[in-house]
DNA sequence: TGTACATCAGTGAACGCGCGTTCACTGATGTAC
DNA sequence: TGTACATCAGTGAACGCGCGTTCACTGATGTAC
């Protein structure tokens, strides 16, 4: 028997790092075709067929590899940070960051889907939650529903990043101040904490 | 001489409209295509450049119509509203509904596009900043800069709406507290005041 | 070590599709006499 | 009022393109003797 392995150089991993390749460069959800992906890791388009059975499923392994990325970032973002609130605003900066810096990403991961996997994002929700959690035990913070306002200063964090991208000659604020402003409010740090 | 309208039963405005009917139906900016438009106009394809030298030019006219409609909307709401407070929070809510309502249209209105005019989104913000201003005034809000904390209040409600959109399944709290809260907090408005 | 064979990852050609765009045309409408 | 004509909005056929997908194939690799 012949190892797995033996003679294909290509693998599913390889193949969703092209289709990356295509996405960052084109800046384009519809630009990553299945054509675009073989064309990419220098292959014609049926041998994606081994490894995919539908350019659908392509897709969805794109989204979940996408997530893991942005989990891996995050996590390693604020590992440094002296206190709660530090490692809060780190993240926060972070994330906001990373959505601007691959707006095509961004836009692959909160795209519905039908029958897609938000367990990644969740799970970045849920470590959101615990650190406006430890603002509040070290008296950073002042909320009384910490997983309502995650909520909300996650999904503020998202349009913050849309709206730099989408609205490019708009006379924004500086990015820095709108992301510390924006975290301070929603996950109601005291006001005289600096 | 005949008059221009004569004979001629479609007009740029009719084939919006078809535009915008494709728009909603499919919730898919790329099945806005020419031939989908003409298909919806019951009209056939090449009738369309009779109109529109592009396909390009088509989708600029839908992305101005839609800013007028948003507009329209907008200054609609919170006509009737007793006071400056009442009436931020009556158009915060409303933007959000409208952005979650028709999906596809705030995708379109706030994609990057080349060239493409933002006008009416900045007269709408402009809006905001005075009403803003006129919480400050009425001793609502202790906002002590309205263009930049509208700025702010105006991307978080995009992102509001948009995660709504993209992570359905996800455990939101109720949306009307939602808006209310996040537009409290970044308009500033003072806790004690109901 | 050398030869014959089985495996199977990737190839190349082909399909039907919807797309944007072009072009010569047609036929209803308005105008001139 | 009636006829001949000019206009021009919309038609129908055709083009080249990239797409997803299928299918028979090929040729490098690993195995068996």
């Amino acid at each position: 028997m012949r190892t797995p392995s033996a003679g294909g150089k290509l693998t599913q991993d390889s193949l969703v790092e092209a289709a990356f390749v295509v996405l960052d460069e084109q800046n384009s959800v519809e630009a990553v075709s299945l054509r675009a992906v073989a064309r990419a890791a220098g292959v014609t388009a049926p041998a994606l067929y081994g490894h995919f059975t539908d350019v659908t499923e392509l897709h969805a392994a794109m989204r979940e590899r996408a997530f893991q990325d942005l989990m891996e970032q995050l996590d390693a973002t604020g590992e440094a940070a002296p206190d709660s609130l530090a490692r809060l605003l780190a993240r926060c900066h972070a994330y906001v960051a990373i959505g601007i810096k691959w707006p095509a990403r961004r836009r692959l991961m909160f795209t519905p889907l039908a029958g897609a996997s938000h367990s990644a994002g969740e799970a970045a929700f849920d470590t959101l939650v615990g650190i406006i959690e430890d603002c509040v035990r070290d008296g950073f913070s002042t909320s009384t529903d910490p997983r309502t306002d995650a909520a909300s200063l996650l999904a503020a964090l998202h349009g913050v990043a849309l709206t730099r991208i989408g609205m490019t000659e708009f006379p924004w604020p500086p990015l820095d101040q709108t992301v510390t402003t924006v975290t301070r409010r929603l996950a109601c740090i005291e006001t005289t904490i600096s």
